[in-house]
DNA sequence: GCATCTGGTTCCCTAGGGGTACTATTGCGC
DNA sequence: GCGCAATAGTACCCCTAGGGAACCAGATGC
């Protein structure tokens, strides 16, 4: 268990309009390409490095080991290794990246159908 | 059928996976913290360039007017100049932005919801 | 003549994105 | 025994996007 429950204290109501509310840092995090095709890759079932890499075509392997710890820091995700050769990582959605993969993949199905057949 | 057989070969019917296709260039606009805020911004109706600088706090003149022209070029924001003094110009989404303007809500309200922590 | 109000643009700097090469580990084929 | 393949990254580089501050134009009020 991580108690990582005590930081917004600063803002009150949560709005993502005011500067230093610690929303901003959670919107910014989620409102991004990698993480939001990361999350809903991982929707399905926890998914491997390689698989992932190959899932969200055109990450690079830097690219998606940043945009993992970041969401990893931010409780969305857990990473579990599995001591095997060859090696075997696994990310998981957490309940709360489970919660946040509802809006992401309304956004994801808005891009798909609003962009085909111009 | 028709016309679009080359793009739609690429990537089928619209699938952000897909790192070819057009709608990745979409979606990494919508999943962005300046272009969430601006078109949540602009679903109450038209706002002054000011207006929308200080309801979205912290954005620089110059990284709004870059990501409102962004907005323009895929015909999500309409862009009208008043030939008036002090100048005014007003920006407002097109059908387009308001349907996108939907997703965007959920996710901004996931976000308020889920990190305020009261 | 000078400040004011508005909607930007320009310059500069930094942080992060992105690509490629490379590493560690160890079982497997040869 | 030797080297290669597979996996999950990291190290190193370049380059753009983001962010801050200063500045500009054009009319109007003082």
């Amino acid at each position: 268990m991580s108690a990582s429950t005590h930081l917004a204290d600063s803002c009150g109501p949560g709005d993502v309009y005011t500067a230093m509310c610690p929303c901003r840092d959670m919107l910014d995090l989620l409102a991004n390409k990698w993480s939001a095709l990361a999350i809903g890759a991982l929707e399905d079932g926890p998914q491997r490095f390689g698989e992932l890499r190959r899932q969200l075509q055109g990450i690079s392997p830097k690219v998606l080991s940043a945009s993992l710890k970041r969401l990893e820091e931010h409780d969305l995700v857990t990473r579990t290794v599995y001591a095997e050769v060859p090696p075997r990582v696994e990310y998981a959605l957490t309940d709360l990246g489970h919660s946040a993969a509802v809006p992401l993949a309304a956004l994801r199905d808005w891009v798909e159908d609003n962009v085909t057949t111009h």
